[in-house]
RNA sequence: GCGGGCGUGGCGGAAUGGUAGACGCAACGGACUUAAAAUCCGUUGGAGGAAACUCCGUGUGGGUUCGAGUCCCACCGCCCGUACCA
């Protein structure tokens, strides 16, 4: 064996061919029409100032799919930037009196440092920041297109407001009534806000769903959740009794076949009906306020019983003039869906039912299970306090008698869609969605202004485009809570460009989610003087795969989705879904070390002794935490930075796709990094001692069954990473090193098993290519090729030699595994059978038994069937 | 509550309804070495047996099938998402 091979050196290899790939400007992309081209796009990131092994994981596997897609003939867009405004600038800029942009930009130039080191495929050309001017200029500018076009609507709101952070958080960014980011308890403002009319696109967001065949379910239907789309009935009760400009209470419900189960009538504590029956109630006023302070947390909710207060009012039936029922305030009924209001079906509805337990209010069942054994159990569960929401037939319900709920719908909203009250109809059918428009008003610095002007004479008045882009001032202090824009002595006083008279500018920001919106789009023409170039676009867009994170399932997709629906409205898109094909990848986990004390201990300051873990240095004992995602919190962190220099980029990016399936949660071990690297040098090793051996020579029969397992390889690792699947690539990797190792491993060898070993070898350093870049690059030109490998096609496995001429077929007797057989591939029953009959272990197993059936699954399996 | 996913060796995990445990890690045995590291070879689901081989085995209990980790039903457990949405 050769003992001169020198190790696999990473710390001077990996920055050669960074350095070679940058010269030869390897990964920027160009449009080339009539080439099929390939997106590839990782979620970009925010720049913290440091990249974390999650950051790893994403990016390495888009660079794979981006490194095989190329190799594979297709013209690849792999862009990379910067999702850069938002708080933690300003919180830097408030903790430590750096400015939001100079730490921005220099977490900015680490980060790009440390993902250079990565060794990544990106095109660095294509780069920008969120809070380049030139980005959010377009911003703006799409913004004013939205507003003509009606997408923009400003409205006093109640918003969420967050105490910490001074701001206001969207629905979607409040969790279990705390901010998403601060955590602190959301408080409700009333403001004047900014809204994206993203409800518009309510339908055609839920419906397009269908169309996304190449996301991952779970996403689909977290969003379709989200858009929450109900079908039921508008419906208005005359009110008995009821206060001044109160004749009526419209409720919505999606059970108007129910109607006649009707015992109470429901409305929230902030239902205008509610608060015009406190004046003159102060018991009825104290309860509405009561149920206004028990606020929105999970807690409260779940624990919350279900209260109500009767106003003494009453409503009258619309199917029934005599019949009446009477309307409370209770603090389950929320004032922002539907109307408001509603009407009690206790019997099938589990909230009704414990409100009308409590309230001793009538509970009338109207469904009944068909089968009659289901409609007696239902019955008694009705009467033990489960309400009955499934299928059946009507009953107790007059003309709706016998109907399916289904028909007793159409029946209840034919008949009141034709009913007039106070000249309109009484009831019509109503579609309600849970979504929102989107409230992007932000009082925070870091962000993109909004650019419009209020004037006094003339009102809104968007910022002429040709003034665009509105910059952030650069002179400003976060001494005072609030929003610095406001506080600036001369940013915000301007004329207006309509009047010329005084005017003040907008001094809310955007949401930063608007910056994740279409910056897909930009990618496309980075640099083009609109936002996106039309051609670019045409040939560049979708995204032909998007990886990230599951924690984006809503938020950045869904507002995407919109966004490019509103750019196409407006001329700047020509297609409406941004990502034909999504992947979301697993977290990063570690095991997590505490202390006696509770404290937690980063892991590498964790040892190993007889009697289990204790500090390394201090030699207390400790406690394992549990498997948890990797957070500074928990210090189960490992730096990036000291894998890449200890171990290689390359390692690293070994073990982020070895073993664990992508959309599962990766372990980081350092065993599991110690063996990736024990690879590395493994094929280094292969590689050189393949190397000595020649050029190749002519294929004989000898060398067949290591060509075959090379192609094969090929063909298996080929299909695999086509579908994502780099961990069962990575297995056919290593048995494709196991076999060219077998071969080195023999003291002579014949010329043809030293041109399919040359032959194996090579495919192996293509196939490995995309995983370990520098490491195949190294290779390939130990190898003698002058040629890079980011230049070098994607092997092609022949067909001839992934066939199969002999197959092992399994043979069964009764279902179970008794022998196995090697036949030419395609044998027929006529040749298995007097085989398999003749085999020892088949007439021990049938012990003299008649055979009843005999079944052959060519080239898989025989079973023989006998009586038993 | 509701919705979704998952449950396979000591561990991560393979397996178009067709030989369960590929591949890796760990462990054990061996070669090389003064020794260790590194490397290489071998063994490794459980039980029985000297061996041939036999039996058991994919959370539990049923079912469909010639054949089930895979499909169906019920249950148990874990994880994720989500909620007074009328």
């Amino acid at each position: 064996m050769s003992a001169t091979i020198e190790r696999y050196n990473h710390r001077t290899v990996e920055p050669k061919w960074q350095a070679h790939w940058t010269e030869h400007k390897s990964f920027e992309a160009k449009e080339e029409p009539g080439r099929p081209k390939y997106y590839v796009l990782e979620m970009f990131p925010y720049p913290s100032g440091r990249i974390h092994m999650g950051h790893v994981r994403n990016y390495t596997m888009g660079d794979v799919i981006a490194r095989f897609r190329r190799a594979a003939g297709y013209n690849v867009l792999h862009p990379m930037g910067w999702d850069a405004f938002g708080m933690p600038a300003e919180n830097a800029a408030i903790e430590r009196g750096v400015h939001p942009k100079s730490w921005t930009y220099e977490n900015i130039a680490a980060m790009r440092k440390q993902l250079k080191s990565m060794g990544l495929s990106l095109d660095w050309s294509r780069e920008f920041a969120t809070c380049d001017p030139e980005y959010y200029r377009h911003e703006q500018a799409m913004f004013i297109d939205f507003m003509e076009k009606g997408l923009v609507e400003r409205k006093s709101s109640k918003v969420n407001w967050d105490p910490v952070d001074h701001t206001v958080l969207a629905n979607e960014q409040v969790i279990d009534g705390r901010g998403w980011r601060s955590g602190a308890l959301v408080e409700q403002r009333e403001l004047s806000q900014w809204f994206l009319k993203i409800t518009n696109y309510s339908q055609d967001l839920l419906q397009s769903l269908d169309r996304l065949d190449k996301w991952p379910e779970k996403v689909r239907l977290m969003q379709r959740n989200w858009i929450g789309r109900s079908e039921g009935l508008l419906l208005r009760w005359v009110l008995e009794g009821a206060p001044a400009g109160h004749t009526e209470l419209e409720i919505y419900t999606t059970r108007p076949d129910t109607l006649f189960g009707a015992s109470f009538m429901a409305i929230a504590a902030d239902h205008p009906l509610a608060k015009a029956a406190s004046a003159d109630n102060p018991e009825l006023a104290a309860f509405c306020e009561s149920c206004r302070r028990m606020g929105t947390s999970v807690a409260a909710i779940e624990t919350a019983e279900k209260m109500g207060f009767n106003t003494g009012l009453f409503a009258t039936h619309p199917l029934d003039p005599d019949w009446k029922v009477p309307v409370y305030v209770a603090n389950f009924i929320l004032m922002d869906y539907g109307t408001g209001a509603i009407f009690g079906c206790p019997a099938h509805d589990q909230r009704d039912l414990d409100f009308a337990r409590k309230y001793g209010l009538p509970v009338t069942p109207v469904v009944r299970p068909v089968d009659a054994v289901a409609a007696a159990q239902s019955e008694k569960d009705i009467a033990a306090g489960t309400a009955y929401d499934g299928d059946g037939v009507m009953v107790n319900s007059r003309f709706l008698d016998g109907m399916s709920p289904e028909a007793a719908f159409a029946g209840v909203a034919d008949k009141l869609e034709k009913v007039l009250l106070a000249g309109r109809p009484v009831a019509a059918r109503k579609v309600n969605f849970r979504l929102r428009d989107w409230g992007v008003s932000r009082q925070r610095y870091w962000g993109c202004p909004i650019p419009v002007i209020h004037c006094e004479s003339c009102g809104i008045v968007p910022v002429p485009k040709k003034d665009l882009p509105v910059r952030l001032p650069e002179d400003v202090s976060f001494d005072k809570p609030g929003n610095p824009l406001a506080h600036h002595p001369t940013w915000k006083h301007v004329n207006c460009p309509s009047c010329g008279g005084r005017a003040t500018r907008e001094t809310d920001t955007f949401d930063t989610f608007i910056d994740s919106s279409w910056y897909y789009a930009r990618f496309c023409s980075p640099h083009a003087d609109v936002p996106v170039d039309p051609a670019a676009a045409k040939y560049w867009m979708g995204v032909d795969q998007y990886i990230g994170g599951i924690e984006h399932a809503i938020l950045h997709l869904l507002y995407s989705r919109f966004y490019s629906r509103a750019m196409q409205a407006t001329g700047h898109l020509h297609m409406d879904e941004p990502f034909t094909s999504l992947f979301t990848q697993g977290m990063v986990v570690h095991e997590t070390f505490k202390s006696a004390s509770g404290e937690w201990v980063f892991p590498t300051d964790a040892a190993k002794s007889e009697n289990g873990w204790v500090h390394a240095t201090t030699g207390e004992a400790l406690t394992t935490g549990g498997i948890e995602k990797m957070s500074k919190s928990k210090k189960n962190v490992v730096d990036p930075d000291t894998i890449i220099e200890s171990y290689g980029a390359d390692t690293a990016r070994w073990f982020m796709l070895s073993d664990t399936p992508p959309e599962r949660d990766i372990e980081w071990t350092d065993a599991g990094a110690a063996g990736a690297w024990k690879f590395t040098q493994r094929l280094w090793r292969m590689v050189n001692e393949t190397a000595v051996l020649g050029e190749k020579g002519s294929h004989d029969a000898s060398g067949l069954p290591l060509r075959q397992t090379a192609h094969r390889t090929i063909a298996a690792v080929t299909d695999d990473l086509m579908n994502l699947r780099f961990n069962r690539a990575i297995a056919r990797l290593y048995e494709l090193a196991n076999a060219v190792g077998t071969i080195l491993q023999k003291d002579s060898r014949s010329a043809g098993e030293n041109a399919a070993l040359r032959e194996a070898v090579e495919s192996l350093v293509l196939l490995f290519a995309p995983m370990m870049p520098h490491l195949a690059e190294e290779c390939w030109r130990v190898l003698g090729h002058g040629v890079a490998v980011v230049d070098t096609a994607w092997p092609k496995a022949d067909p001839a030699l992934t066939a199969l001429n002999e197959v092992t077929v399994a043979i069964q007797v009764n279902g179970k595994r008794r022998d196995e057989i090697k036949v030419p591939k395609g044998a027929t029953r006529e040749v298995l059978e007097p085989m398999v009959m003749a085999l020892e272990s088949v007439s021990r197993a049938l012990d003299g038994k008649p055979v009843s059936k005999f079944i052959v699954v060519p080239d898989r399996i025989v079973n023989i069937v006998c009586a038993n």
